[in-house]
DNA sequence: GGGATTCAGGACATTTAGTATCCAGGTTAT
DNA sequence: ATAACCTGGATACTAAATGTCCTGAATCCC
């Protein structure tokens, strides 16, 4: 899995601290000594998925595009890594005995239906937690972490 | 995920459709069209994973090392792939503020415990099946799987 | 309008992982 | 002894992930 997935989830979890305001790419990498130009692709990913809206110019940056609850890590995972299984099914039966050359064996395949099963287990839980829930669990080990949060990036003016 | 993961357990599944004979790797490859050595490469690793028994010389080749009940999906996932997870956390929050050098973050960020949720259910989702039952099921849409099966090893005599 | 800031995205370069082949060495049946 | 077969290391090739750079467009401020 890529790396910005972890990228993503925490700067989501920051910029919910930092409704409506815009914040550049520039800062969200420093906040955790992130590569600025790579980051940003991951940004841009999050945009067209229409998890963050993002703004050109001065005053511009990322902000998230609705509200946290609403936001899944789902939708995370696939803006990143993209809509694929990892389990991809080559549909190697279609080289074996009596096989049917017009089948879907992505469909009709025991091994490829067993595999999607657990991905679907993997990605319903997924679904069933959004970046509210991370954010509130943070806070209630970590009730100081929006504020320090949001000293920190007023403080990388840089 | 490795494509091996594939070859893996249908092989596994013919495999339980020759209890007790001895397989090459050549035939086990030609059985779907794949390249011999690197099919013979994720064989070894199943071998190493004590999931199949290897015979060397004449007459030898592998075979299943216990009962297809007892070989789940996740045996063989993490044979191939290894045992790693899917989602790598990098202990982001080391570089951010008020980040405890001493702290596993690995453990203590909800991130990380959030997507180790999700793993985890896919993990047991892989569990709870097993070779046996792909058989089984298999059988149970064409109850001639395993006879045509043993036809095709049997006429494969290269 | 002009300059500065920032996002958008394409074009690279680098690194790493997956895919694949080959060979030398050890094991076993005949 | 010889041939068949597994084991594992070395190596090559390919694809994907990672990272950088640069041009262009949008936007703010003067």
């Amino acid at each position: 899995m890529n790396e910005g997935v972890e990228w993503a989830m925490h700067s989501c979890v920051n910029l919910s601290w930092l409704p409506g305001e815009a914040v550049t790419a520039k800062r969200l990498a420093a906040f955790y000594n992130l590569p600025t130009a790579y980051l940003n692709k991951q940004l841009q990913a999050l945009t067209r998925a229409g998890i963050l809206t993002s703004v050109s110019g001065p005053k511009g940056g990322f902000q998230l595009a609705r509200d946290p609850h609403k936001i899944t890590l789902l939708d995370i995972v696939v803006a990143i890594d993209g809509p694929d299984d990892a389990f991809r099914c080559t549909q190697i039966l279609k080289q074996g005995p009596g096989a049917d050359p017009k089948a879907d064996y992505t469909k009709v395949c025991v091994v490829s239906q067993a595999m999607r099963t657990a991905e679907l287990t993997y990605r319903r839980t997924l679904a069933d937690q959004t970046i509210a829930d991370i954010a509130e669990r943070v806070v209630s080990t970590s009730p100081d972490a929006p504020a320090s949060t949001r000293n920190r990036f007023a403080n990388l003016k840089s």
